[in-house]
DNA sequence: ATCATTGCAAAGCTTTTGCAACATG
DNA sequence: CATGTTGCAAAAGCTTTGCAATGAT
């Protein structure tokens, strides 16, 4: 077990919950991957090494990691959500249009501390509390720029 | 009629699409609101003064005007899309973790600055062709601070 | 008059829920 | 062993598609 994987299930624990063997394969599923998978892609990734899996375990286990912040929900379009390891660090990201990749970055200092003022304005102007930000780009990544226009 | 409306009919027509009274309105709701709409409320809204009109047309409808991008779809969390007025272009977005709500803000000439220059950075370093960007806050509105911790 | 557009109904997806059987701590 | 967890099946969303009727140009 990876030490990532170890970090998640320890901190699933703590938290008072089961570990079964589904959720460590969900766990390492997100955790083995650099990209954002869906549900269905997580489901089928997790079938691999454990046929008996159910799709519905798959999304039980997801929401439940979301909400422990023990993993990454990303929303970009689509009809799915899509997942990836690491919580709130800031990562920001890069989304392709063409292919729906999603690259991570880490935002400059610079980036960051302009926009920490920055949401110290809103939050006084606006009335929220702010409790994240994220900063994304979407554009086509090398493959789909080569790719001739295609139905998409 | 609205000036910003007949903005978007007048592109309808040179994109060669015919103007139905059901793509008026649906254009209308969307901007005489300024919040962000789930196809769903714009379904609503429309057949107060439209009552005959389908879901399907609505959902038809939504999905032209983005492709033309004449207006704009975002996808914050939850199951549905929303969509809003004004094309994609700077403006930014502070979403209401709580109840969904989402307010524009202009970024600040600094932000811009540095996040074009970011661009240049990544698209470099990623071979990402950059299209555009999106700067997200998520936090909680003021009612949603005072509302008593809600089964959300 | 023509051809895009509409609305209905039905299908397709993703996601959630009810419940008996099971396995973890 | 007790309770949380699983998997099946079925339901509940949201969104799309097929098709005849309608309507804009």
């Amino acid at each position: 077990m990876k030490p990532s994987d170890r970090n998640i299930t320890t901190a699933l624990r703590r938290h008072g919950y089961k570990l079964t063997p589904q959720r460590c394969a969900v766990v390492h599923a997100i955790t083995s991957s650099q990209d954002h998978l869906t549900p269905t892609a997580i489901f089928e990734k997790v079938s691999q090494n454990h046929p008996g899996i159910g799709l519905v375990t798959v999304y039980r286990t997801l929401k439940l990691l979301a909400e422990l912040e023990l993993i990454c929900e990303l929303h970009t379009g689509g009809n799915c959500p899509s997942y990836t390891a690491g919580t709130s660090h800031h990562h920001h990201h890069l989304v392709c249009s063409g292919c729906g990749k999603v690259v991570d970055f880490a935002s400059p200092r610079l980036i960051e501390h302009n926009v920490v003022e920055l949401e110290g304005r809103l939050s006084r102007e606006s009335g929220f509390r702010i409790d994240d930000h994220l900063l994304e780009f979407t554009g086509l990544c090398q493959l789909c720029q080569k790719a001739p226009a295609s139905s998409v």
